[in-house]
DNA sequence: ACGTGATTACTACATCGTGTAGAAATCACG
DNA sequence: CGTGATTTCTACACGATGTAGTAATCACGT
């Protein structure tokens, strides 16, 4: 699974919001903090390592992507709270009782089809 | 939020599970593993502290019960996983696409009523 | 009221994940 | 081939968790 620091978190956030690839300086430039880029390029190995980012290795500065989007890590880790869950059916139901009209709606119109 | 350890899982899954008050004593011997009493109370008082387990102070054994039922505990984690989304309905969009017919017809069931 | 066994509280330590960065190795360009 | 940029390796602090010993506290029986 993939329990993400704040600062993990941070770097995801930048890599999902711009659609391009980064290298390690740019991530730095980009988070508001000063930290070395050795720190940043630490925190992104780790990515690396629980597959979050993917790294360019041909390129001279190495050039950092996503594995997945936002969305996507997202519904991953829904699956995964649905995993623990026992009762998926009963979750699941309890989760729309709690959900906004406006979203219920959506909901319906998205299971329509 | 509420991210568990293992043992710390294993007792909740317990507290879950049967639905009366348990000593540490009585969550010690249902735990498989062969743990100090000492080692449960130290983790029943973590879970405590993080609001999952209510502690009966006034018996003596003192009795622990789960603050809210698995589903509901599991409900809030969707939830929290949601909150850092971004887009919600994308995510739900996605998440729907996924699930297996039957339990979209469940939840078509659900957000008719 | 008191001792004693059960229970709980306090303290401690190892391990692991994460934030943080220096030092050393490696690379590519002039 | 030297040199500045980049990457790798190593290190350490800190907090969460698993684990348990020791000390304090409680309640019951006599």
């Amino acid at each position: 699974m993939a329990t993400l620091g704040g600062l993990e978190r941070s770097v995801m956030s930048l890599l999902w919001d711009g659609a391009e690839s980064l290298s390690a300086n740019e991530v730095r430039d980009r988070l508001g903090e000063d930290l070395a880029v050795t720190t940043v390029l630490t925190v992104l190995s780790r990515l690396e390592r629980k597959d979050m980012v993917r790294r360019e290795r041909s390129t001279r500065p190495h050039r950092y992507t996503a594995v997945a989007s936002r969305e996507e890590h997202t519904v991953e880790m829904l699956n995964e709270v649905l995993g623990t869950a026992g009762d998926r059916e009963a979750v699941l139901a309890r989760f729309i009782g709690g959900i906004p009209d406006s979203e219920a709606a959506a909901l319906r119109r998205l299971l329509q089809k």
